[in-house]
DNA sequence: ATCCGGGATTGATCTGAGTCAACGCCGTAG
DNA sequence: CTACGGCGTTGACTCAGATCAATCCCGGAT
């Protein structure tokens, strides 16, 4: 067999994955393994096959692709997008490090979007079988798992609620929020970080033209709230950013 | 203790409930019990304690109660709505006979949604933790139970996407395929349906203001596609409403 | 170092949907 | 039967964001 065999000629491998377990990892509070034991650990360790690296601007899967296994990012940051019928396609998501990826093919068998580096990235891949029947044996992975799922949903929601309500530059801000937060739960810092998508991909997340999030921007940095350079953001008054959304539309 | 008490002093109930369990219910391709063995059923029948009855305009749950149970709907027509920080809220769904209502509740313990019936319901109360607990020895309750919430993420992007990308009357053409096919797959009328919500629901739910989508509805009747008489539609060139999709932005 | 090309910014103009307002319809309560 | 109130329709006007277009910036290739 093919896979047995590059294991045999590559005994490094073996090592490598060892050092990069779920007990080490940097990314175990956010992704599956909270509150396992030791020996649960060990056995969502032996089921995560292979960690797998990726270039920037690489498919982790495609819309039509056979569904097999989530993903968890050890490194990096994806986007996912969705193509309509006639061609024109949607960002659904930007992904960080420690979120899964890839449950929209667990419905049908094959993903429904695209998932797409958009810097250099590693992921694990964790087979969907083996997930679910390690599952039926630690309840605490069963129970973590559905609330990954769960935390989707309603993230979903709100940016159901975002794409329905906001104006555009509301939508900017709540988009920076929501960045600082997950930096910030991360140990980056909350004012200080670079994009890693492009304009036009912030605005088909958010449902706008380039244009609109380029002159949104601009204006941020006008009202003295925020510094735009290129993809480099300095939130510089993250309290004026918050009050814009508590009173979105109010007056 | 007061629910045992009252099971004894009203044996009625236990025959009311056979007569309503799982292997029975209609909506049973639909909802959970997908696929289980007779055995599997008596055992699913056994979780699902209570069929609650609703009047028309009631909560199932709300935003900020403490989650502990999903629920299958029986019979009825449900919303699902968002509140924001400043009093707005935004119509995440629409729900009908054989779907799933309060998975937003697991990741966080607590509801993160409102779920309103709008016509006389009845739904399966099914306890969270008793579904995980059989999902255990059942690994295709487990199985269906993923999909389910799988499904459920494919179709919030599906909204996004109908959000940010598509014009008023498009999303007003998709709104209604969606349920023509909904009511299809029930064996219902695909083509003639009452809408059980009102335009400003309606609009909530597809980023529009109560006016447009009234304008939208006239426009598309003025067309030729539908027969519009107030909540009762009729759809009379169904081809041409799903040529509207394709085309879409293209020309 | 220079060239090239994709991404970003900014301005001018246009338009689809929002807003405001008047009126019509229908079911319910008295 | 009539009055009322919530929902729906339609019209006139406004405006936020899209569109079209020119220019700028920066990083990678030659």
């Amino acid at each position: 067999m093919k896979v047995a065999t590059a294991q045999q000629v590559v005994p490094a491998v073996k090592l490598h994955v060892l050092k990069d377990a779920c007990a080490q990892c940097s990314a175990r509070e956010l992704c599956l393994p909270l509150g396992l034991t030791d020996d649960e650990l060990q056995r969502l360790d032996e089921i995560v096959g292979n960690r797998q690296k990726m270039k920037r601007g690489e498919h982790l899967y495609r819309h039509g692709d056979t569904f097999s296994a989530i993903y968890a990012i050890k490194v990096g940051f994806f986007k996912t997008d969705v193509i309509t019928e006639d061609g024109r396609d949607h960002v659904t998501g930007f992904q960080m490090n420690g979120e899964i990826l890839g449950m929209d093919g667990i419905s049908g068998d094959t993903h429904t979007c695209n998932a797409i580096a958009l810097e250099d990235s590693e992921v694990c891949v964790i087979p969907f079988v083996d997930l679910e029947h390690l599952a039926t044996s630690v309840p605490t992975l069963q129970r973590h798992f559905h609330r990954v799922m769960s935390r989707e949903i309603v993230r979903d929601h709100g940016i159901m609620m975002l794409l329905g309500t906001l104006r555009a530059e509301e939508r900017l801000v709540a988009f920076l929020l929501n960045l600082s937060q997950r930096y910030a739960a991360r140990g980056y810092s909350p004012t200080e970080f670079h994009l890693r998508a492009t304009r036009d991909e912030i605005g088909s997340y958010l449902g706008l033209k380039l244009e609109t999030v380029s002159r949104a921007l601009s204006q941020l940095q006008d009202s003295g709230l925020i510094v735009v350079q290129q993809k480099y953001i300095r939130i510089t008054a993250i309290d004026g950013l918050k009050k814009m959304l508590q009173h979105a539309q109010t007056c």
